[in-house]
DNA sequence: CTGAAAGCGCTAACAA
DNA sequence: TTGTTAGCGCTTTCAG
């Protein structure tokens, strides 16, 4: 025995009204004698009545609903600003379907495929990668699908609509301040992303104008926690004395300080920490990193109007927001 | 101009064939002859074909996709056991539709609606409360709509198919760890969640049972950190000396934690601490925390193995699956 | 193995 | 303000 779902008809009869009123009651509510409205409203409340979107959508073409893709919800910087953008989607009547790409090209890639699929109404993305070279295959298919597309806060290649980061201020910004704090003979270590992800290299292009008569040495990991783990963990094998480092977003921080902390070493003591973005947790732990912080609140409404804008059909001539950072510098003196 | 999608009628005029035929190639490849395969699947690949999800579903009044509905992503614990659940999903056939409630009742509700909305096959929920007093008003529709619910990890009256922890075994095998390490007259602080919240009760229960002749103080806040860091907080003001503290979940941990350190004590060393779930982050801070852990594969295993069960109609005798936590103590002698 | 006809539930475009 | 008609793209009959 298959329950068959309350439907628009179920209600027209009830009402003795046609379909067709009982579908603006709902999708055009002024469009319609407010009686009528109320009626409608009540039936459907008694029957239960639940939409079907698929139906609505395979008629209007439009779906009402926002994809967000992620490459880690797990990171704060992304589950943060996410939750932003999901209460700001739904204060302008959209629905978000959120997909996680968990880092991988293979899940990023199926996560646009399904949000085409659905008839997305737009998409908000920030993909696995920041390479120069990462060229994901299925712009084309948006394209064709006539989907607008607003990337998050890693840029690629290409002609796209976007909400970033200012990262060079960003990087210049504590850089000036490690200037300060920091004697131009001691060396600074920098651990970044891939050789070719252009957030790294901006970042870094930020940092090497602030200190330019500063000994920096640049490694290469990834924006995740153990490459730079094992990085720093080398570094400091060969030599922990009055060590500084940089770590170019938090995770990569993260692992230096799992580093430092193994070898028995004390962050902003012993060996001192600097960061983009807030290291998530060391409040609790009770560690102070100074850092560049950006406000996700203002990235995450710049990313919803965008996408709404595009939506709507608008043409943007100046398709990039930039949100400069701010620099956070803990009020007890440990560093 | 609106460009519009390739349908299976496009593909059926440029191979000679039915729209009928080209749906089965992708629907029932199997019921189709190889060759004739063959060339549905190129044309298709050359228009650059993405078949409508809104139509299949209407018509079909199956979509082949699973919802997820987590109060909290960012919690490591439904984090990790929601991108095992989405793998396994994927390796079913099944696409996953995934909600963050931000342990909102509002926004459950809202996630349920909309996943009824896209005629899920069946959901995964972890709601916002395990309150006996907690009585989502969507149950209801879920039933008319005849679509499958397994609930995870928090478990509310009524009769749910659900996978769970064995809340009262994992408070015990803790609590027998900790009889052996702490004398009778030392006070044992745990802080837990509301007053009825079932998880939190079981595993008061349990510890009660392994240290039943023990002081024991319970304290009530919630599963999130701010309230148990406010409760941790004011006992250690009062007095700090020889405490021994125990969350009763990873973010109940967390502010236990941070109220140490805040007030200067180090942890394990001023302050004993045991939890319930991992803790994130503290081995990157190096604190070892006693916990116990519980195997989020198998429970994701179990859980989309269910409702898939529940998806295909099988009447399930057993319908909750039960997950015993393992002991997981630091191998350094620090506690 | 392939096709023809019908219709899922909803909403444009018109008409009244 | 409300109703009629038609059809979105797909898949379920039922034939061939």
């Amino acid at each position: 025995m298959t329950k068959k779902r309350i439907t628009l008809a179920d209600i027209a009869k009830k009402t003795n009204l046609s379909s067709i009123t009982i579908s603006r009651a709902f999708s055009y509510p002024d469009k319609v004698n407010p009686e009528t409205l109320e009626i409608v409203l009540k039936a459907a409340a008694e029957l239960n009545y639940i939409p079907n979107r698929a139906a609505r959508s395979l008629k209007s073409h439009q779906s009402k609903i926002i994809g967000i893709v992620n490459p880690n919800m797990s990171n704060p910087f992304f589950g943060q600003i996410t939750r932003e953008m999901v209460m700001k989607c739904q204060e302008q009547g959209y629905d978000v379907l959120m997909f996680d790409s968990y880092e991988l090209a293979e899940f990023e890639t199926k996560a646009i495929q399904n949000l085409i699929e659905f008839s997305v109404d737009g998409i908000i993305l920030s993909t696995i990668s920041s390479d120069v070279d990462y060229q994901p295959t299925y712009f084309d298919s948006l394209k064709n699908s006539d989907i607008p597309v607003v990337l998050l806060d890693r840029e690629i290649e290409g002609d796209h609509a976007g909400v970033y980061i200012d990262n060079l201020d960003s990087a210049y910004q504590i850089g000036q301040y490690i200037a300060k704090r920091h004697a131009k003979t001691q060396r600074i270590d920098i651990i970044g992303a891939s050789a070719i992800s252009m957030v790294s290299n901006n970042r870094i292009a930020g940092f090497r104008a602030a200190l330019y008569d500063y000994d920096i040495a640049v490694h290469h990991a990834d924006f995740e926690m153990q490459l730079a783990y094992e990085k720093a963990k080398s570094l400091l094998d060969e030599d922990s004395y009055n060590r500084v480092f940089v770590g170019l977003n938090n995770q990569i921080t993260l692992g230096i300080i799992k580093a430092i902390i193994e070898n028995g070493l004390k962050p902003q003591i012993d060996v001192v920490v600097y960061s983009i973005d807030d290291v998530p947790y060391s409040d609790v732990f009770g560690i102070n990193i100074p850092c560049m912080t950006h406000n996700l609140s203002e990235m995450a409404f710049q990313a919803v109007n965008m996408i709404i804008r595009l939506i709507n059909g608008e043409q943007l001539n100046d398709s990039k927001v930039i949100i400069r950072g701010i620099l956070n510098t803990p009020k007890s003196g440990l560093v």
